[in-house]
DNA sequence: TTGCACATTAGAATCATTCTAAATTTAGGC
DNA sequence: GCCTAAATTTAGAATGATTCTAATGTGCAA
């Protein structure tokens, strides 16, 4: 079969299920999954114009919101930044480069779970994690 | 010695030591360790007018910006909500109550370190850390 | 004690995000 | 296919935490 990270299937549409599916709803979420870089609102606006002249920006920040509150997209907060978003629903935190703003997925170690290294307090639900770094790139 | 939590030296400054101090910046640092429960900027604006009727909310920011600068104090950031200050230096995350918005600190299990948990790509300088969970708690 | 680099202050500016209200579109039932 | 109700889109205004500006005041090293 030849599969790498490259072949990712951005049709597998399961996590859309039950969301009202509209051109621009499609359109935001065609954006993040092709370029997986973690663009703010802004940026995914600028994208999504690309392919539909006439998409507001209301509209990608109501669209954004949407999938967020779906569960098919993740926000990311450095600081008091904008907001980020990030397609990849597996368990990871975001490292951010200083000098240029890039975000990057940083994995969670496989087997890893939050009670191993967080003395979380009894009777806790915990429904969201962020996990952020910064710092700077050697080489 | 009978110690306990409650009786934390808040007169040790060693953690401001190099950090040319004002009346403004004193009052701003004993606001925080005096009542530490991730206080915004406005609940520290209002809680520092109680001592120093005359001090500026623009002096407020000053005042934080120039501790969490100087190391003495930590910024917490929960989504794009007002920015919350703790004086906790030891490793720690944070909870939010989703219904009271309250913040607690939730400890690093004794021993444990990033690199335990996560995969981070080689020649990464990590300069801060923030680890955020939300959510409810039962009873 | 003095000088001056740095700090404080009130108010204006910034800007990411949310809100408003009117026009449009979606999805289901016929 | 057509109709309707509910949800979505849109442009532009509003919001609000934070930062900036420029005038005034102060900590502190010499
Ligand atoms: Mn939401
Ligand atoms: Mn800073
Ligand atoms: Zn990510
Ligand atoms: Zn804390």
């Amino acid at each position: 079969m030849n599969h790498n990270i490259t072949d990712f299937d951005h049709s597998d549409d399961s996590k859309l299920e039950g969301l009202r599916m509209t051109r621009q709803r499609r359109e935001v979420y065609d954006v993040l999954m092709s370029l997986r870089d973690h663009p703010t609102a802004s940026e995914v606006y600028e994208r999504a114009k690309a392919n539909m002249p006439g998409i507001s920006l209301a509209t990608v920040y109501n669209c954004l919101e949407a999938l967020v509150d779906h569960g098919a997209v993740r926000q990311v907060h450095f600081e008091r930044e904008s907001s980020r978003y990030c397609p990849n629903l597996t368990a990871h935190g975001h490292f951010q480069d200083e000098q240029s703003g890039t975000v990057i997925d940083v994995p969670l170690k496989k087997g890893a779970s939050l009670g191993d290294f967080l003395d979380l307090p009894a009777g806790v639900q915990v429904n969201n994690i962020e996990i952020n770094l910064t710092g700077k790139i050697s080489n």
